[in-house]
RNA sequence: CGGGGCGUAGCGCAGUCUGGUAGCGCGUCUGGUUUGGGACCAGAAGGCCCCGAGUUCGAAUCUCGGCGCCCCGACCA
């Protein structure tokens, strides 16, 4: 291999096959794998270190924001889910239910489900049925509120179409699940919560997103209003990245949580519930990865320096890996964001040339090489994730070692910039009627990574019935955006007037 | 739930049509030569060929019946 026969890490690339460039890069960034069970995953250690990176920062602000931590049993009896029936009914088609609480060994020593459960219990598909059910114990009156918690757990969606990361049948997320006293109070919370979402992910992620509200269709089953953060995929695909529901009374209803008024009257609580979840590792692939694989944001890096030593046999190993630790300890004593650095000596007995390219497939921002030469020069040899085309830089060890924060820095603003500018770029404003709409979308359908289509952000009149024209394009009105002109206009699906924007797009 | 595909070595696959001692590539292990953009040579280890029942002297291969997983759509985070 050299640089006359450029190859990529990962086959096929995305303009060759968008849809199979992410199964493998998937795989070969480490974040996770197929389980070889129905529709679910395993987090590797890459991947799941990422996300245990996002659950510190999320942690820390929800903590922030007045939220504690408390856990659910994940077992829910079926009867919690039969008081909220819109919530049912949104849920029904894609559940697990345990009916079974025993094995035994038929005529045939298979073993088989035995004893048979009075009431089935449901693997929480999301909380709100069995929170509310323990709220309604716990709100008494005015001065039990708010109640402020969150659950960060695991939940089961029996879903017909897995995609790895995505959307499996078993996920990771955390769930907040507050009761207020009054509408503008519990919708100030929905608000509060949703700009945390956003600011996590664009900070943190680095990935731009959309603020907005979804239209009555794209709601939470139960919710009153339902606020989301759209983020756009390399192949112009909308990912909704968090939402935050308004629940308003009908988990106060259904669960009977009540509450005795500051005058004394018996009121019903106002619901919120938010939530995030390993999607979000599925959309760092799709907004940051690349034909060599994954680049990881350095505040979401595990490791966001990774040292390669450079070993011959005729190399002075000892020393060299001393020099390395050396290297590693002084790193450490660097930071980002006030942090210390996360730094990794990679130590491990193959070739040199397969480690960096480990890391670069994983996406670690910095890739360090150090050889006998660098001792001798005094130098640090680094690649940045971000710049390949760069090739490799030389620093004085010094120097790299006090700039060190800094690049990283540098990379996490440059990896948000690329994202934006991508999205700013598929972001469409003058599509003004159907005609120009349905032409917009479409176009090459096939390769949507290099067909270039996108968000397409029009006025729509708000008419359900209208909808119905986007079907056969794969469309949807992801959220009408928190940021509107007001002005008049007419409606991008029916030539109604119309005032309102909204986004629409092909989704995950 | 529709449509398609696949179950053979750790991974990716060929072999199945036309039955006859289980193959290839990568990876792994040994030894040597190499080495800063993904090395090469030689040797070696590694298999209930998804499961069950048939047909047959003989089944990875043919027949019937199961099971599992993946991909593409509709539903959803």
């Amino acid at each position: 291999m050299n640089a006359k026969t450029p190859k990529t890490a990962i086959s096929p690339t995305r303009a060759e096959n968008y849809s199979e460039w992410y199964q493998k890069i998937v795989r070969a960034s480490d974040f996770a794998e197929l389980s070889g069970v129905r529709g679910c995953q395993i987090l590797k250690a890459w991947g799941y270190g990422v996300w245990e990176q996002m659950q510190r920062d999320l942690d820390r602000r929800f903590k922030e924001t007045g939220h504690e931590n408390y856990y659910f049993p994940i077992y829910i009896p079926l009867s919690y889910f039969q008081r909220e029936a819109e919530h049912v009914d949104g849920f029904a088609k894609e559940m697990a239910i345990v009916t079974h609480h025993r094995l035994t060994k038929n005529a045939e020593g298979k073993l088989v489900p035995d004893g048979e459960l009075e009431e089935p219990l449901v693997i929480r598909p999301t909380s709100e049925t069995i929170i509310g059910e323990a709220m309604s114990k716990w709100i008494q009156s005015y001065r039990d509120l708010p109640l402020l918690l969150n659950q960060w757990a695991n939940v089961s969606r029996w879903e017909m179409r897995p995609r790895i990361l995505l959307r499996t049948a078993e996920f990771l997320w955390q769930e907040g699940h507050t009761a207020h006293e009054t509408h503008d109070e519990a919708m100030a919370e929905t608000k509060k919560m949703l700009d945390v979402y956003a600011e996590f992910v664009q900070d943190y992620m680095a990935v731009p997103v959309i603020k907005g509200e979804k239209i009555a269709a794209e709601r939470f089953p139960g919710a009153v209003t339902t606020l989301c953060i759209e983020a756009m995929m390399q192949d112009g695909r909308a990912l909704q990245a968090g939402t935050s529901h308004y629940l308003g009374h009908s988990f106060a209803k259904s669960c009977n949580i009540q509450f005795q008024s500051r005058t004394g009257t018996l009121e019903f609580a106002h619901t919120t519930s938010w939530g995030m979840s390993t999607r979000l590792l599925g959309a760092l692939v799709m907004t940051h990865g690349d034909d060599n694989g994954m680049k990881v944001p350095p505040r979401l890096a595990p490791y966001q320096l990774v040292i390669v030593p450079i070993l011959r046999d005729d190399s002075p190993k000892d020393e060299i890996m001393a020099y390395c630790e050396q290297l590693k300890a002084d790193l450490l004593c660097e930071t980002l964001d006030g942090n210390p650095l996360r730094v990794k000596l990679d130590g491990r007995d193959i070739p040199s040339t397969d480690k960096r390219w480990d890391w670069i497939k994983k996406g670690a921002p910095l890739v360090l090489e150090i050889g006998a030469k660098d001792i001798a020069n005094h130098k640090v040899c680094f690649t940045r994730r971000d710049k390949m085309e760069d090739g490799k830089n030389f620093e004085d060890r010094a120097t790299f070692i006090g700039n060190a924060g800094a690049i990283l820095t540098d990379i996490q603003h440059a990896l948000y910039n690329a994202a934006l500018a991508f999205r700013t770029q598929r972001l469409v404003t003058n599509i003004k009627d159907w005609a120009a709409f349905e032409s917009y979308f479409s176009k090459d359908a096939d390769n949507s990574f290099t067909g270039g289509q996108g968000f397409v952000r029009a006025k729509w009149c708000g008419d359900d019935a209208s909808l119905a024209k986007l079907e056969p394009l794969g469309v949807t009105v992801r959220c009408i955006p928190f940021d509107q002109d007001g002005q008049e206009g007419t409606c991008v699906l029916t030539g109604q007037p119309a005032t309102q924007e909204v986004i629409f797009a092909r989704a995950y």
